[in-house]
DNA sequence: ATTTGCATGTAATCTGTTACATGATTCA
DNA sequence: TGAATCATGTAACAGATTACATGCAAAT
């Protein structure tokens, strides 16, 4: 499905960057739904280069470190815009091992059992703060037509799930004790 | 960090099972937190029987089919508690082609943004109405010691985070029409 | 000076999907 | 008798992680 080569295009298509810069940005924004590792972005943004879907200069940071800014070929805009425009039919739900564990916690004592359900209870409390956190940046709800809308909107996506999360092991703690 | 192994293993040791009928296990109830094709599957047994996890005995069944049924053995139930039982750190937040789309759908025209959100709705409305469905199954809580118990946390957990879908996607359309 | 962060890459390995391949059984 | 399902496997490929590897720049 390429969807990585998707996503380095649409940050690339927001402003140039550089691969490492493109790798801080896979860690704070996009964590939340997509992220790569830089051993996964450097043979990519080659690939996307040789495709023609970006082009890079090259700048001399201080004495002699090269640094490799990219940009967006119109085809690689073309390209990106034809994937954002195209039908996404649901992906199988995501794969998860807490829930894999709860899903096998009749098989544990009630004092483990307890533990697992308290341990990813704080576990996700804790990203909840940190997110909510997150959103105190945006003073007002951005535009639909600004680069911070997404931002926005999976932001709030993000809090609400783990929002849910929190609730649902909640729910967990109350039946297991029951 | 071997999941399919403790999934195969976990379901083993509820009962025992051909890879066919482990197959369909992944298809029902486990499809909403881990999956696996037959192509994954098959070579996985093969190998948890080299580990000396589970073992199988043939059967015949009609004339010449051939089936396995595999069986746990004890070091193969005591590897699966030890894995149940160890703290499970969080993952990342799973990756989600739909999140990404609409991390980026600034960058659409309000109809194909609308088209968006709305085709994405309809979709996880569809999966909740099939959930709730699977739930009816449950006449009562089960006991927290029963198999069915994991059964039924998981699947409250899937009802719960459809309609948080359901729910985020309607404000998503909201902000958009602003 | 030393540590932390910036910056770029490759190699080996693991996980998972798609496609290839075969054959038996059951039901209409 | 033909289609759907049961049943088991392998091969090629795609996607992603961990580890290996190097060197510059900035701050303490």
């Amino acid at each position: 499905m390429r969807t990585l080569k998707y996503a380095i295009l649409g940050l690339l298509n927001q402003t140039s960057m550089t691969g490492y810069e493109l790798m801080k940005q896979f860690e704070s924004t996009l964590s939340e739904f997509w992220y790569a590792k830089h051993s996964q972005i450097y043979p990519e943004l080659k690939k996307l280069t040789d495709e023609g879907c970006i082009t890079f200069d090259i700048q001399i940071s201080g004495v002699s470190l090269e640094k490799k800014r990219y940009t967006v070929t119109e085809e690689g805009k073309k390209d990106f815009l034809k994937w954002l425009e195209a039908d996404t039919e649901m992906e199988a739900t995501p794969k998860d091992v807490s829930r894999l564990k709860i899903f096998f916690s009749s098989k544990l004592s009630d004092e483990a059992r307890k533990h697992l359900f308290e341990d990813q209870l704080l576990q996700h409390q804790c990203r909840l703060h940190h997110l909510i956190q997150n959103q105190s940046k945006f003073d007002k709800i951005p535009a639909n037509d600004s680069d911070d809308f997404g931002d926005y909107l999976v932001l709030m996506g993000a809090i609400m799930r783990e929002e849910m999360i929190c609730q649902w092991l909640g729910k967990c703690i109350e039946l297991s004790e029951r």
